[in-house]
RNA sequence: GGGCGCAUAGCUCAGUUGGCCAGAGCAUCCGGCUUACAACCGGAAGGUCGCAGGUUCGAGCCCUGCUGCGCCCACCA
């Protein structure tokens, strides 16, 4: 992509029936004065007049300052303001994604950010009104990690409330201060309201036309309320449920994790192989590459067609060291030809285990404690004096130092056979912990996700064929993604910062909770903390004591809050006015990395909620990779910030860079790009400036002064190009929008005003004037085309010569264009375009000045009638003395050029 | 192991149902202060379209296989 000076001569484009949608009645767009208030409608447009316009062209335009000057103007004209008295069909609604501001900001979110403003002005200068909120999402571990090194607090939910605390001045992260609960919240909603500030601040300064007045956070309490809210209805409606089951456990954090939230590392390890015993046999040998799971073994596994096992199956061992009697059992995910053939099965070292386990009917015998530690006391079957011994060594051990002592146990026995074989191995991580995953068994909630149920996954298939992707292709991985789901959605976390569980347990004579018998609140009584607010018809009191309550104590995950983005953001139950207007949402841009996060689990929600689809469509951004093509991460360490790029090369550039990136692709960080955006937008500047002053404040716009043919070929050729912008846009395919435009400006600027600059100049003669017309024409469509892509600089030239915003000026009709150009040649303007070049040509290679005269310019060839058309404004651009054309059959134009004798 | 995507000039990328010598920008080189723009303008050079087959009158584009890169998924003893 890029600025095009050597188009071939044009060919006329045809028309896509069905892709441009009809033009409204009325006046022509570019006779519209710009920016009514809102809403642009081209009926209540009156044509301009030259008495009311004038021109306020700077001397020398300059892009500094420009995003300072209209972003104050955009506030507090409320240009972008959402109007809500709109209906359906007027409204169009973009689920935005809610970015974690205690990350950090990065160029990407620059990057998908510019995308998905893009769609929005696009449909804002179609005449829709756009509902665009900007969410916050302050919720869960990141804010929590960020908020302990900030303040060097940590929370410990056993200490009471302190109103008047305030955090350590110098914080020491090796000695932080306990706080509760609710103080530690308290610190998160401070922390987080600074972080949104700064996020709002460069959203703006890059243009985004967000509503400022329809922002939220993802743990403030709308989206407390409507977390709990979705909860409780998924609760009676039997699609939530708890169930004390293993669970992938991250020891670091101390909290269930998700299917969506794994990652596998590669990580060293190493196979030890290892002697099982039985009585008057050989020994059995399994290999594993955790030994400190042997006290935990419950079983041996082989595959039943395995010969070498086939009369084990239906015997027992016993363990080394400890030995505990296990079954040998026959199952068909034993791999044969994986380590000696026969493994393991222990409480719980993967989840495989955990399928043996339960496929199998196998007792458990956990020794790995939620804090990643070997437990005090050995479990079941590890019961002889000398097996009790040997675990004591273990206990209280993390699983890395249990190993080491595990191994030398084993060597001390004589069961350790060779020395460990070093292997590295894919590990699977919680995808913000550096710790591996451990399985513990723990009651947890979950929500019916089509995990392990057919009928709800085909529903799920359905809704991702019903909705329009952007790339297509990314369907596909929301299909892997649902049909490979093995379990239900985990989406209780044991944190403190997020939305809590809203329900209590009763407490039996004993003290027990009733987990079977919750206590529920009323909905209108959301948002509720179960941890600081006793039920209906309990006193605080009575909390933890017998026959009293406790309140669930974990909150969700924070894809249970950012799941109902639209329905928080819309105003579900809280707003069904609005609601009704913007939901189902147009549009969902996101990344291609949370599909099967947010995405899907939107889906889910909606789905078991409003029986409907989100939205209709989802725009799928890539990657920003770094100039080494690696993806940009802040584990990497290679992020880049947007402030120092948006000051360098300016917003626009910024966007311009982002904009030439096509949804779904990666795209690499490309400072190149970033200057060719800010030399087309000092180039908008400069020809706009030109145009304006050349035409001067009392030319007409009307297209009845078009008269010249190459006037009208230019014109032609802007429909076309309005015509593929529009269809592009309307297929989401912005890089191609703004490549149409871009080629048409370039030549515009090259060609164009090069041939009739003499012309326009002639201030009495009906040709002159349709120069100036064309030109004024051209600047009106060609600002409206660039505004979705350069907001600041489109605005700043139209407000040069047009009163209100051109972002609330209607995009141009294809069809109205058109009619201005009455039927106008393409073919002219590129053939006299590339007699010109020709000229040029000459001159560079004779190394004169542009300036120079040239004797004669003999053209011939099929195009050359058209070239011949234009012969009074190529003599004048090229500075010929005479001019002849040929027409003939050659295909191609032949253009002689006869420099003046003697080269002085 | 399965899947998705990508591979075109030194770099970043266009190339829309297969159709005349494969395009642009950046970088490079040559030239020019041409009164919109010297942070500019004009021009030039630069490619066996990853490899090997196939279909076709014709393939960067369609089919098959292979190679390399990125990403996703997988029960990874």
């Amino acid at each position: 992509m890029g600025p095009s000076c050597h188009g071939r001569p044009g060919r006329a484009r045809r028309g896509r029936p069905g892709a441009v949608p009809d033009p409204a009645p009325g006046p022509a767009p570019y006779l519209a004065k710009g920016g009514s208030e809102q809403a642009p409608d081209a009926n209540t447009i009156a044509p301009m007049t030259n008495r009311d316009r004038s021109f306020r062209v700077p001397d020398k335009p300059s892009l500094d300052g420009i995003e300072a000057k209209w972003v104050d103007v955009w506030d507090e004209s409320g240009v972008y303001r959402f109007d809500r008295t709109k209906t359906r069909d007027e409204i169009y609604s973009i689920d935005t994604p809610p970015p974690t501001v205690s990350g950090s900001l990065h160029i990407g979110h620059a990057f998908s950010y510019t995308h998905t403003d893009l769609v929005a002005r696009y449909q804002r200068m179609r005449g829709k009104t756009v509902f665009y909120p900007m969410g916050w999402d302050d919720n869960g571990l990141p804010t929590e990690r960020r908020v302990q090194n900030y303040y060097g607090v940590r929370c410990d939910p056993s200490i009471p409330y302190d109103p008047d605390f305030s955090p350590p001045a110098k914080p020491d992260p090796k000695r932080q201060v306990p706080v509760s609960r609710r103080n530690f919240i308290e610190l998160c909603e401070r922390l987080t309201a600074e972080d949104e500030k700064v996020f709002e601040g460069v959203w703006r300064r890059l243009g985004l036309s967000v509503d400022w007045s329809h922002t939220y956070a993802t743990i403030d309490d709308g989206s407390r309320a409507a977390a709990q809210r979705a909860f409780l209805r998924n609760l009676k409606r039997g699609e939530a449920y708890m169930a004390e089951a293993p669970t992938l456990w991250d020891v670091t954090f101390r909290t269930a994790v998700a299917q969506a939230e794994l990652e596998d590392r590669e990580r060293t390890g190493a196979y030890h192989k290892i002697a099982f015993h039985r009585d008057g046999g050989e020994p059995v040998h399994i290999e594993t590459t955790r030994p400190e799971l042997i006290a935990a073994c419950v079983a041996l596994v082989a595959h039943p067609d395995d010969e070498r096992y086939a009369d084990l199956f239906g015997s027992t061992v016993r363990s080394p060291v400890f030995g505990v009697e296990v079954p040998v059992k026959a199952h068909r995910l034993a791999e044969p030809d994986k380590g000696t053939g026969i493994a393991m099965i222990c409480t719980f070292g993967d989840i495989t285990d955990v399928t043996w386990w339960r496929e199998l009917q196998l007792p458990t015998r956990p020794i790995v404690g939620w804090d990643g530690r070997i437990i005090a006391d050995p479990p079941p079957g590890v019961d002889s004096e000398a097996a009790r011994e040997a675990y004591a060594k273990l206990a209280g051990a993390t699983v890395h130092t249990a190993r080491e002592r595990m191994v030398e146990l084993l060597r001390a026995s004589g069961d350790m056979v060779g020395d460990p074989v070093p292997t590295t191995r894919p590990v699977k991580f919680y995808e913000k912990g550096d710790k591996p995953l451990e399985v513990v068994t723990t009651r947890q909630w979950y929500i019916r996700n089509g995990g392990r149920d057919a009928e709800i996954r085909d529903r799920l298939l359905a809704r991702g064929r019903e909705l329009q992707w952007h790339p297509g292709h990314m369907r596909t991985r929301y299909e892997h993604w649902v049909e490979g789901l093995n379990s239900d959605w985990l989406i209780s976390r044991q944190r403190f910062f997020g939305v809590p569980f809203p329900v209590w347990y009763p407490l039996d004579e004993a003290g027990n909770p009733r987990y079977d018998d919750p206590i529920l609140p009323e909905e209108s009584a959301l948002p509720i903390d179960p941890s600081s607010q006793a039920p209906a018809g309990y006193t605080e009191e009575r909390r933890g004591e017998p026959g009293g309550f406790i309140g669930d104590p974990d909150v969700m995950d924070t894809w249970a809050t950012s799941s109902l983005s639209p329905q928080i953001a819309g105003g579900w139950e809280r707003d069904e006015d609005l609601f009704s207007r913007v939901f189902p949402m147009d549009l969902r841009p996101q990344g291609q990395d949370i599909i099967r996060t947010w995405l899907f689990s939107t889906v889910v929600r909606a789905d078991l909620e409003n029986g409907t689809l989100p939205w209709r469509t989802t725009a799928i951004s890539g990657w920003i990779l770094d100039p080494d093509r690696k993806k940009m991460s802040k584990s990497k360490g290679n992020v880049v910030t947007p402030l120092d790029l948006l000051e360098r090369y300016s917003s626009d550039a910024i966007r311009y860079w982002a904009a030439s990136g096509r949804l779904g692709t990666d795209t690499a960080l490309d400072e190149g790009q970033m200057k060719v955006g800010r030399r087309l937008s000092i180039k908008i500047l400069n020809a706009s400036k030109f145009a304006l002053s050349v035409a001067g404040e009392n030319a007409s716009e009307d297209p009845a002064a078009v008269t010249r043919p190459l006037d009208r070929a230019m014109l032609a050729a802007l429909a076309d190009t309005v015509e593929d912008a529009t269809a592009a846009f309307e297929a989401y395919d912005h890089t191609r929008a703004l490549e149409r435009t871009e080629r048409f400006f370039w030549e515009f600027c090259d060609d164009y005003l090069e041939l009739v600059k003499a012309r326009a100049y002639d201030a009495d003669s009906a040709d002159g004037a349709s120069a100036r017309t064309s030109l004024l024409i051209a600047l009106s469509v060609l600002q409206r085309l660039f505004a979705p892509f350069l907001p600041f600089v489109a605005e700043e030239v139209w407000s040069w010569w047009r009163e209100g915003s051109v972002h609330a000026a209607r995009w141009p009709e294809a069809a109205e264009v058109r009619a201005a150009a009455q039927g106008g040649d393409p073919g002219v303007l590129a053939a006299a375009s590339e007699v010109l070049r020709a000229v040029r040509k000459a001159k560079s290679e004779a190394k004169l000045s542009m300036r120079a005269e040239v004797a004669a310019v003999v053209v011939r060839g099929k195009n050359a009638g058209a070239a011949g058309v234009a012969e009074g404004d190529i003599a004048a651009a090229g500075r010929a003395a005479s001019l002849e054309f040929h027409p003939g059959d050659e295909t191609e134009l032949a253009v002689e050029v006869t420099l003046p004798e003697a080269a002085e």
